[in-house]
DNA sequence: TCGGTTGTCGTAATCGTTTACCTGGCGTAA
DNA sequence: TTACGCCAGGTAAACGATTACGACAACCGA
């Protein structure tokens, strides 16, 4: 594999000739400069991006932890994140955690013997504390969607609390007075803030807050499916469900379909993300959303 | 950002032997090695793996480039190919070329000047005369699931053919007789194999052949929608359709949601993939399984 | 003639590893 | 005593780029 040692020989001239005219970083002459691209050319030379990182101390590499790529929500950042970082000459490592601790503190490692250039993490288990060390070496990492812990790193958020409240609201101002709530994994953020405009809600329409109308879901679709038929199997079920994400709001839909209840008429229904799936379903679903590609721009920002 | 040299200063020994305790590439008495780890950590050592790559010529890193993570299927193929990976002490960068063929030349002029160990592609447009060059580099490439050319790079495939042929057999022996195609991008392989396998089928059962049964889609739900609504409002619709990938499936059932047709009663439907997101559905599609995880295996495999 | 400026380009150190080759020391058998 | 093998570990040359310095020539004005 041509060296660009190869090409400087090939076009009689330095090596930090060619480096230089391979990096628009001082004039060079017209006529070198046409000797060395010939000479490139004729080697088939492709610079050794791996040596340039070594001196430069730059990868242009940015880490990617998630919990499950197949997800579509989780789908959609990674496409969303892929798309700023490539256009600014970054490529992504993709880290699929499995939504285990262990895995994510392996790929931390790994990220960090790899020398990336910043980190973006949707993480189910790291700390502050773990990603401490990184700081110190100066590795960038940003929080992203959830944030156990802010303060010494960066995140980007949305505001939970606000776009439940107002996704309970709406449901509020269509006239429903019981609407069952499908939530998430009990320890995440995303869960409890969501959970607390939920009943901000409730209580700013003066409605009363009845646990009955709360179960318990995984953020996957089947237990979007398990809940609905738990809260319409209730003696009193309710005529409205909102499911803390799209996922299990479709699966939500699933149960509509199987008890022959028209959406929304005999049940509403409302998710959260705003996944591009739910735009075409049909009934097409409601849904709060998150603006994700605004999130990875501002996230890319905040690494570089 | 501590170095081995600065490890093998404090533990009083070479940077030999630090390397080779790292390694265990040579016998280290014992004694040297507890002094070597604790000077480690006592400096938070960490190795510079862009330093090794240079040296033995290996990045541990695979790329892999498809046309849009966001899609339920490339996302189960992105997810699986990340676990084999890593499990191999592999990571991956991943590549999303939005379908555009120029993308994906970028990504292939970038991942070679990464010195990436392997490449998978599941490309729309990427021929043998694209990588030609990198094969001459010694960097595997290998296709996925959809290859327009063979010979000089490997491939794994399934056999489109023969899973399109009993999907519309499964269809045939329900008892149905016109069975509605939505089909997908004209221009790639997993297409006409598809509707070579459905023609075949047809054939076989000697029902007749009725281009007004097929409809084109693009591999997304909405397409699916479209197609299903075309094929229902024709003045003999179909009583079965057979969509060349699940979203587009999923796209079809919505129809039958919207006009109230039973599934599979008073319309049956199968799919291709396996997505996950199948299984669940209600009714739960029906569907030609892609086994992507053992897929996967085989194309690591084959690039290492 | 001389000093200064501008335009081009080369020399060689450096980034942090790995590894081929070499060096002592020690035990052992002839 | 000598020769030999083994064990533990050190020396220093790569790997392929970038870049701080410096060199040289040509030109200009005083």
């Amino acid at each position: 594999m041509a060296t660009i040692r190869d090409v400087a020989q090939l076009a009689g001239v330095s090596t930090a000739t060619v480096s230089h005219v391979l990096n628009n970083t001082r004039t060079v002459s017209e006529m070198t400069r046409e000797r060395v691209v010939a000479a490139m050319d004729e080697l088939g030379y492709q610079p050794n991006a791996v040596a340039r990182s070594l001196r430069v101390n730059e990868t242009l590499t940015i880490g990617l932890i998630l919990p499950d790529v197949e997800l579509p929500f989780f789908a959609w950042v990674a496409k969303c994140i892929e798309k700023v970082a490539s256009d600014l000459g970054y490529n992504i490592i993709l880290c699929n955690s499995g939504w285990s601790l262990n895995r994510e503190l392996q790929y931390l490692e790994n990220l960090q013997t790899r020398r990336v250039d910043g980190l973006i993490c949707i993480s189910v288990g790291l700390t502050n504390e773990h990603v401490a060390p990184l700081l110190r070496r100066h590795m960038p990492v940003v929080w992203f969607e959830e944030a156990r812990i802010e303060g010494i790193s960066d995140a980007v958020l949305i505001d939970n609390v606000k776009g439940a409240y107002e996704a309970t609201m709406h449901l509020i101002m269509q006239g429903h007075r019981r609407i069952g709530c499908i939530l998430g994994y009990g320890q995440a953020t995303v869960t409890s803030d969501r959970l607390s405009g939920y009943q901000q809600a409730l209580r700013e329409a003066g409605l009363p807050f009845d646990h009955t109308l709360l179960c318990t879901g995984d953020y996957e679709a089947p237990s979007g499916l398990r809940g609905a038929r738990q809260l319409l199997n209730l003696a009193e079920p309710p005529s409205a469900i909102f499911a803390f994400n799209d996922m299990m709001a479709l699966g939500a839909l699933q149960v509509a379909h199987e008890r022959h209840l028209r959406v929304p008429d005999q049940l509403a229904l409302i998710g959260f993300d705003g996944i591009p799936l739910t735009e075409f379903m049909s009934p097409s679903l409601s849904t709060v959303r998150q603006p994700i590609p605004e999130m990875s721009r501002i996230a890319i920002d905040l690494l570089l």
